[in-house]
DNA sequence: TCTATAAAATGACATTTATCAATTTTCTGT
DNA sequence: ACAGAAAATTGATAAATGTCATTTTATAGA
């Protein structure tokens, strides 16, 4: 099995300018100007890497700006009443998080490292600042808005996918295509989550998750050593997601 | 039971400015000052009303702007390679509808109207030539995506409950809630989308969905005729979302 | 490296949901 | 208002998924 996604960009050091960074053809920064990724760096803030456990943010509380994974990965949750937890999302590097926040300012879902993560902020204010003088600032920020709408879209048809078998195999397609999408291997994949969380995203118990992955092993469809996949059959996953669409 | 929310704007005329609409307060324009409304309109294009089962646009063609609802109904699905639909969104009068393609230019699902339907087009071409006198255009255009993309977290989190019933009170609750937004009735609401469709947007069979009204109706939960729903026990609808959120 | 702890996996059984068939109700166009 | 078609509903049964119990495997900290 070759390395996984994540591995390649570890040990970040805590400052790096966006001119070095690995993931700058993927990230905010990315078809900005050189001279605007300059001025980017100069509000960007680097917080202290999430060991894993961590919160980056809690529901109900005020929006410090967008982050920026720049390693590890991340996951959104809410809780309910009982204090169960239901996983809404899971990001890789390269992906923002807190978008859905500039309209109110607060978020309504708690975000946790599930691993050692390395961030940016970009604190919201500084960016209206700065786009003042640079409507591309705005023009950018609006792209990647449309970009993970466009990627929830995805999710909700996921979501809405009858079959068990068939909403975990549209969670592998689309970890691998994101994972493709960052120059990482479209194969060998790192999904960092429990297979706990994974069936709470999904709506499954833990054991169907288990069952599932097993039973995807055992017809050869994907490998996995723990939380490390290898996907091996990219048409048969393709063909659970579409000929389980919707039924009759 | 009081009027639906939809009749109470029927009969719109084909051509109207920003200025007079009646949903101006929570559609593009809303915020903004007075003669940038005066320009948007301008800009904007008033297609033909739709009738139910009209295409607004296809998956695979590309975008011609941002639409707005101005009366009506439009649902969107994806269609798989049998021809099966599943639906992946709902959407009501001052809602917009495009945001997810901005940024490839393309449409990925199909939108459909559900009833009549009147809308407007801006064209998002002659907004990006507005916004650059009009910058104030552009951090609407963010707050509108952002707004939606916390919508679309949303709908994920609900799709993601593991109980049929929990999925149904979440779509009637997010239902109310919108209509609330819009200034129509929370508790009684026109949802016009069959139970086929409503099935196939949550992952479950039309059967499913039948039972599932009635007996929430049994419950005296809900009373409904039809697609025009009362909502009677806002409560325990909620309390069904709660208690469902994930299991032990 | 070892131990304690958590995560993952598996089997047996219960519950939920899907499927199929049939009936009733609603809607559309004349 | 009427006829035909589509949508909604309901029951019986099959299949999928959840729950509980137990075992195995992996992980973290000493």
């Amino acid at each position: 099995m070759n390395l996984a996604c994540h591995t390649k960009i570890n040990n970040c050091p805590t400052q790096i300018s966006c001119l070095q960074c690995s993931i700058n053809t993927i990230c905010f920064p990315s078809g900005l100007d050189l001279d605007i990724r300059g001025e980017l760096y100069n509000i960007l803030h680097h917080p202290a890497p999430l060991d894993r456990g961590d919160t980056l943010f809690r529901s109900g509380t005020a929006m410090k700006g967008i982050y920026a994974i720049r390693s590890g990965a991340i996951k959104t949750y809410v809780t309910d009443d009982n204090g169960h937890e239901q996983v809404t999302g899971y990001y890789l590097p390269g992906e923002l998080l807190g978008l859905g926040a500039i309209h109110s300012g607060h978020h309504f879902q708690n975000a946790e490292a599930l691993e050692t993560t390395y961030l940016c902020l970009i604190p919201v204010e500084d960016l209206r600042r700065l786009s003042v003088d640079h409507p591309q600032i705005q023009e950018q920020l609006i792209y990647l808005l449309s970009k993970q709408l466009n990627e929830q879209h995805k999710m909700v048809l996921h979501l809405g996918l009858k079959s068990a078998t068939s909403r975990v195999a549209a969670l592998l397609l689309n970890c691998s295509d994101r994972c493709a999408d960052r120059g990482f291997s479209a194969s060998d994949i790192k999904l960092n989550l429990s297979r706990q969380d994974i069936g709470s995203h999904l709506g499954l118990a833990v054991e169907t998750v288990c069952r599932i992955f097993s039973q995807l092993k055992k017809e050869k469809l994907i490998d996995f050593k723990g939380r490390q996949i290898e996907i091996l059959d990219f048409e048969a996953l393709n063909r659970y997601i579409g000929t389980n669409l919707v039924q009759k």
